[in-house]
DNA sequence: AATAATGCTTACCATTTGGTAAGTAGCCAA
DNA sequence: TTGGCTACTTACCAAATGGTAAGCATTATT
C-alpha cells in the first residue's frame, strides 16, 4: 500500500509532535511507545524514526515547542498590559485559562520536573529558563517589587505557577473524588480565588533584608 | 544460596515498600520494573511477587501509605495548634519542611495526579480525599472562613498545596538551571514567602455570594 | 517425626519495547 | 532515463518487562 511521499513540507511531522505532546502528556515519557504515537496517525513507528531519529529526539523537540509557547505568551503578555491589572497577573490568569491544549503542556511541564532528576546529566530541563526569567522580570516591574532580590521574585513566582498548575493537572482526580457536580463549582470559584492569591502576593513584597542579619 | 525463612514480621514487606516508595516516585510507575525494586533488598522480583501479588497492588499499598501518613499528620497539626499561627499554617509550613522523605511523598502525589486519567477506572485516587477534607475543615477553623463556601476553601486550600509541592519537587530541575548557589539562595528564601502567601490567602477570605446571582 | 506454612529461588514464557536493515513507491532535477 | 531524494514499509532483533510454575530450605504446628 503506497501513499508515498504524501507529506508535503513537514506536515507529517507537525502531526507526530502534536499527537506526541498529548501522549507525553497523558501518559509519561516511559508510558508512551513510540508505535502508540505513530498509530494515532495510522503510520509505523518506523516513520516516527525516520523523521525524529529517535523517541528520546522527539521527546526534546516536544518539551523545545512547548518552551516556545510559554516563552510566546509571556512576551505577548508584555505588549497586553492593561492599567488596573499587572502583566505578571494578567499572563498567569491567561495560563490557567487556556484549556486543554495549556493543560497538557503544564501535565507535561510537570513530568519533566519530576522525572529530571533521572535526566539530569541529559540535556533537557533548562527549556523552561527563560520562562521564568521573563516571569522573574515581570514581577519585579510590579510596584514594591523593583529591589526584589532574584530568590524572592522566583521564589514568588514558583509558589503561583504552582498554585495554577497543580490544579490545571487535577481535573480528572478531582472529578473523581468529588463528583462532577462539586467539581463544576471548584471550577467557578478557582480564577476568583486565583485573583485574589495574585494580588495578596503581589501587594506584599518582601521587605529589604535586615542589614544585621548576615549569617 | 539459602537464609530463608529470615523475614521477621513483615520486615522485608517494609522494606520493599520504603524502596518501591523512593523508586516509583523517582521515576513514575512505569519507569520503574519490580526488578529494580527487588534489586534494591538484594532478592528478586518474585519475591515482591510472592509478598504482593502483583506490580498494581504493591503501587496501591505505597498510595495507601502515604495517604495514611498524611492524614496522621493533619490530626497531629490539629493539636499541636498555637495561637500566633493557624494550624493550617503550621501544618502546611511543616509540609514544606519535612525533608526528603515528605518530598518523595509529593513527588508520588504528584504523579498519582497527572496518571489518574488513565487509572481512573481503577482503584487508587481518593486515597487523598480525607486528606483534603482534613484541610478544609481546618481553613473553616480561620477566622472569617467559617462560612466559606465548600468549593472556595478546597479551591484555596489547593493553591496553597500547589505553591508548596511545586517547589518541592523541582529541586533538581532548579538546581539544573540556576547552578547550586542561587538555587540555595531560593531555598532559603522560600519558606518566608511561603508564609506570606499564607498568611496573605488566609487575610483574604472570599466575599459572600451576593445572594443575586443566582445562575 | 510428619505436616504445613512461609519466604524465598531458579527456570520459563509471552509480550512489548526501542531500534536497525533493507527495501519500495513516488517525485524532481539533470 | 537515469539517478537521487523523501517518505514511508516489512522483516528482524536483542533486551527488558510482568507474571507463572515448581521447587527448596527453614520454622512453626501437631
Amino acid at each position: 500500500m503506497g501513499n508515498k511521499g504524501s507529506d508535503i513540507r513537514g506536515e507529517t511531522r507537525a502531526e507526530f509532535l502534536k499527537a506526541a505532546t498529548r501522549l507525553f502528556a497523558e501518559k509519561g515519557f516511559y508510558g508512551t511507545s513510540i508505535a502508540a504515537i505513530a498509530d494515532e496517525l495510522g503510520l509505523t513507528k518506523q516513520a516516527l524514526i525516520h523523521h525524529f531519529g529517535s523517541k528520546e529526539k522527539l521527546y526534546g523537540e516536544v518539551l523545545q515547542r512547548i518552551s516556545d509557547q510559554f516563552l510566546a505568551q509571556a512576551i505577548q503578555a508584555t505588549t497586553d498590559a492593561t492599567e488596573s491589572e499587572s502583566e505578571l497577573e494578567s499572563l498567569l490568569l491567561a495560563f490557567y485559562g487556556d484549556g486543554i491544549v495549556r493543560s497538557e503542556q503544564m501535565q507535561l511541564l510537570m513530568r519533566e520536573l519530576l522525572d529530571n532528576r533521572r535526566r539530569a546529566e541529559q540535556a533537557h530541563s533548562w527549556y523552561l529558563k527563560s520562562f521564568l526569567d521573563a516571569l522573574i522580570a515581570m514581577i519585579r516591574r510590579v510596584p514594591g517589587w523593583e529591589a526584589a532580590s532574584e530568590a524572592d521574585a522566583l521564589a514568588s513566582v514558583y509558589q503561583l505557577l504552582g498554585a495554577i498548575n497543580y490544579f490545571a493537572i487535577s481535573e480528572p482526580t478531582l472529578i473523581q473524588m468529588y463528583g462532577k457536580r462539586k467539581y463544576g463549582r471548584l471550577e467557578e470559584a478557582y480564577p476568583a480565588r486565583l485573583r485574589a492569591l495574585i494580588r495578596a502576593s503581589l501587594a506584599n513584597p518582601p521587605k529589604k533584608k535586615d542589614p544585621t542579619d548576615i549569617a
